[in-house]
DNA sequence: AATGAATGAGTTTTCATTCAT
DNA sequence: GATGAATGAAAACTCATTCAT
């Protein structure tokens, strides 16, 4: 299954290889229970190479954040076309998010569950991915609601609020999006634009929902 | 912080002492990175004592899980009283859902975040947990939609897939609202009521927002 | 399957339950892997009563090896009887020996198997036994001699060594006569008396086997 | 006593210090009571090492059967010459395999004691071990019953009988011969020697002992 | 560019044994 | 006469990491 072994290959060739081998076993077992052992024989080399060019267990599985995040936002980045209607631009980037995230479980396994289990250095790694994220969506968000319904006004943090719960929802549904039984990306993606469209026209109709006193 | 160091406990007690123990490091450290000897250590007592009365440290996480999620699922159908309507009812459960998983992070981290992380015995036990919630807020909501608008012939999976984003919503906003600054419970129960209350009325409304062609 | 849960027994009875429970714990499993939990419980009794009673496991141990070592010589002493001619005394002897040892298998394998290979304080005791019992067989031999062949002058270590081989040979023999598949006591003794006939005829026609020359 | 600490030995090496070390230990100490620990320093490496290269304690303690095994039996071949008549080889075998577990003590204790109080897959190996000489034994018995008394018809069975007795004497004999107060091997091999003739001369000679009714 | 050999420090788990009642 | 509560010490096994080549 591992990398068929080649020898003297270039450096910057070998340290993808380890990368794509650290993120498989990291998104299946997690940062404690993945061992070196295992990420260097899937690999295809020896462990000690691992260690020469990527220092430590520690270093190894930032690179694999950071090069995950990097492809995730990547991903919805370029899926994004300034030229088109803000709805679209969303629908566009969550149907991004969703085919990504299924494309490549292990990597989203490692954003979403092994990296905020695993405390600082790589949480942080993963928040600033999110936190790009959300202030993506907040700003299409707004966009929206000025193109389809002429009204700017809208508060600044009803529109984080929604944008947060979306994101929030979107990194939940990932997950069911993956089960296999026919859900998809598309039908994910579809789910959260009505709920985004939703929360957009219950905002800008003043219908919130008032909660009792204390 | 570990409990006093108090001699010739009833065997009650101290099970309890070594879940709280539990508790405590497996949320804040993950199932593999938690030591039966750390939690030993903070309960006050040897490491056999865990041995003889929790058996292993599986059969510890397991027992774990499945007071937490006792808990919070108590914590919940405590806070709905039935003689109110729907809409008060579910705020009454966001609201108790938001404050019992600020109140026991850790707690919640272990459902959340490391029982689901760690494969078959565990992630089952907070699927059916979880199932019980989605169940519940599902009926509620339909409950919800006829008693406001006096329509009930809303489709069930329209419902279920609010629902479900709802409750995937609420587990991811449970972090946020525990940032410290200022957001706090009320104010996640209130984003996401608003978010039910604007699906609610663009389900009714037939409203959807259709996705282009693929 | 343990005695069952008297209570207040007095103490003689309770140590031969715990003697019990030990010899079945210990032989089947030998002395290291034998707990002492395990043989309270078989005893039907709480552990600090088997130390109050017995000791130590050493101990206890040491106290099974004599109580079987005793019921072994006994009951080979018992069946033999004065009054028969020294074939007959060994015929009864070896059968007694088989019959025993096929009835008591544990209580073999504790003396035979574990108390030899657990080192000094245990192996003494059996060493003892043994050598009663070679002491026993050398005598008898010796009379048998006498009596069948009227030639009194065989070389003592000749019939020590006659004696040695024939206890090895019993001892190898009583494993193979309880594997179940007919072989069986008798059996066992039949050819073990043919051996030592064979082995007496031929000490006293002097037909030894010379070795060549080292 | 233990291996001089060399660094950096090839594995082939290694791995035959180790198993050096864990006869030893498990000789003297049986193999519950034997700890890795121990092994480990005694063959003058780390418990890691062992390991890698053993795998686990049952895996090492097979191994140490087999490689002794191997060696027991193939010093028994070897001493045996085809150019000798039956009884010359049947006094090499077995002064060869006196010598065998006299120089090897722990060794034996091994394969005779521990290997099979030990359970299943280990006195498989030792069962398999003891037939192959069993049947070696068998057939030199038979041919040199034809060479030295001209008679070929003994029932088969007969002879097994004499074969297996001998065998097990001659395990049994193996700690007497090495008591080290003057016995020794060749007085051992003597005996049985008698012991093997005298048998045949008077299975031959029909001159059974025929035991009482029961 | 790459690896075979090696280990310190830690993990879960078990056990004989005692104390207080 | 009897036990529930408790532990020190050690066992098997694993892992991230380095050294010498």
């Amino acid at each position: 299954m591992g990398a068929v072994k080649t020898k003297r290959m270039p450096r910057a060739v070998r340290e993808q290889q380890m990368l794509d081998a650290a993120v498989r076993i990291f998104g299946q077992r997690g940062y404690m229970a993945a061992s070196m052992d295992d990420i260097a024989e899937l690999a295809g080399v020896s462990k000690p190479l691992v260690y020469l060019y990527l220092n430590s267990k520690d270093d190894l599985f930032l690179a694999v954040i950071r090069r995950e995040a990097a492809a995730l936002t990547e991903a919805v980045r370029t899926a994004v076309r300034l030229d088109q209607p803000a709805d679209r631009r969303l629908w566009d980037g969550l149907l991004a998010f969703f085919t990504h995230t299924a494309r490549h479980p292990d990597a989203w396994s490692v954003l979403h569950l092994h990296a905020r289990t695993h405390g600082e250095p790589f949480a942080a790694e993963v928040t600033a991915m999110r936190a790009e994220i959300v202030t993506f969506v907040t700003r299409l968000i707004a966009v929206a609601a000025r193109e389809a319904h002429r009204n700017p006004d809208l508060a600044d943090h009803e529109v984080a609020g929604l944008a947060e719960a979306l994101v929030g929802a979107a990194e939940s549904l990932a997950a069911w999006a993956n089960t296999g039984d026919g859900v998809g990306a598309r039908q994910a993606a579809a789910t959260l634009m009505n709920f985004a469209w939703a929360g957009l026209g219950s905002l800008m109709a003043g219908r919130a929902w008032s909660p009792p006193a204390p």
